[in-house]
DNA sequence: CTCAGTGCAAAGGATTTGCATGCCG
DNA sequence: CGGCATGCAAATCCTTTGCACTGAG
């Protein structure tokens, strides 16, 4: 998705909320949309730094609050936000046991296929309503194995 | 597997770093056991208050340490333990988004390692070494949809 | 002008740590 | 006996919140 469709995108989940599409909301969508990957707050900030950070967490919750970001935690202690899948492709992370860090992956369309139908299946069985599904694979990064 | 076993492995985890098996760490043990999914401090305290906070804390972490527990961070603000895989089956966890329990689940077998295959396949394009997956599926409980 | 959005600094909450005590080996 | 494990309470650190200021409409 180029800027311009995001934009809009998010924009209009925002109005939804009665939220503007300020500047620094636009600076952080921006800096979300260039990560490769989910982002800490401290990479974030890092990025862009006419960013203040009690204005980046609230905007983030606000933009999660609206659908277009979406909060992750994984083994440590900082959260990570991303773009809503939505406004990305769905994709799956992989997830540095070593750095920590976070990177999108994705599966062939046919093996995602076949995947979600063993999910609905187990699903029904259970009596749960699916909402979606994460898929984490934990290893180390080349970063870190050549090291 | 029966608690005999477990105990005498979990022993032979925490000989393994220098460290005993104590009462309270059997405590803990035996209540991540009987869990039926990753359970919070919370939970934990709850099932047996002979056990303290903070001792709780340090003994988890220790148990980590040996490869006895491990820990997982879902949504909300709780991270949550659960016994090491080996210890247990191979399982992925059912998340509800409503009240934010976590439950257990297992896949066909034949589901399973075919997901296997996929992975190895893009981890080796990645360059990554792979220690492990994990696999959620988030959505609403029985008991949430009912109340 | 008005009111949502911003930034600073202070508060909040899950988790960690210092220290004195108790208990296993 | 000696040293690790424990429990209490205080400290830590990411995150949230109170409040006064700024800027868009």
């Amino acid at each position: 998705m180029v800027d311009l469709e995001l934009d809009a995108e998010v924009a209009e989940l925002l109005r939804g909320k009665d939220q503007r599409y300020t500047t620094s909301r636009r600076r952080v969508v921006h800096v979300l949309q260039s990560g490769g990957g989910p982002l800490t707050m401290m990479q974030i900030l890092a990025e862009d730094d006419s960013l203040a950070q009690s204005s980046v967490y609230r905007n983030l919750t606000i933009l999660e609050d609206a659908g277009a970001v979406t909060r992750i935690v994984t083994r440590d202690d900082f959260a990570r936000y991303e773009l809503a899948e939505h406004l990305t492709e769905h994709h799956h992370h992989l997830i540095c046991s070593s750095c920590g860090d976070v990177l999108d992956f994705s599966l062939e369309a046919k093996t995602e296929t076949a995947l979600d139908k063993a999910l609905d299946d187990v699903a029904k069985k259970l009596g749960f309503t699916v909402e979606g599904h994460s898929l984490d694979l934990l290893g180390v990064c080349v970063d870190c194995q050549t090291a």
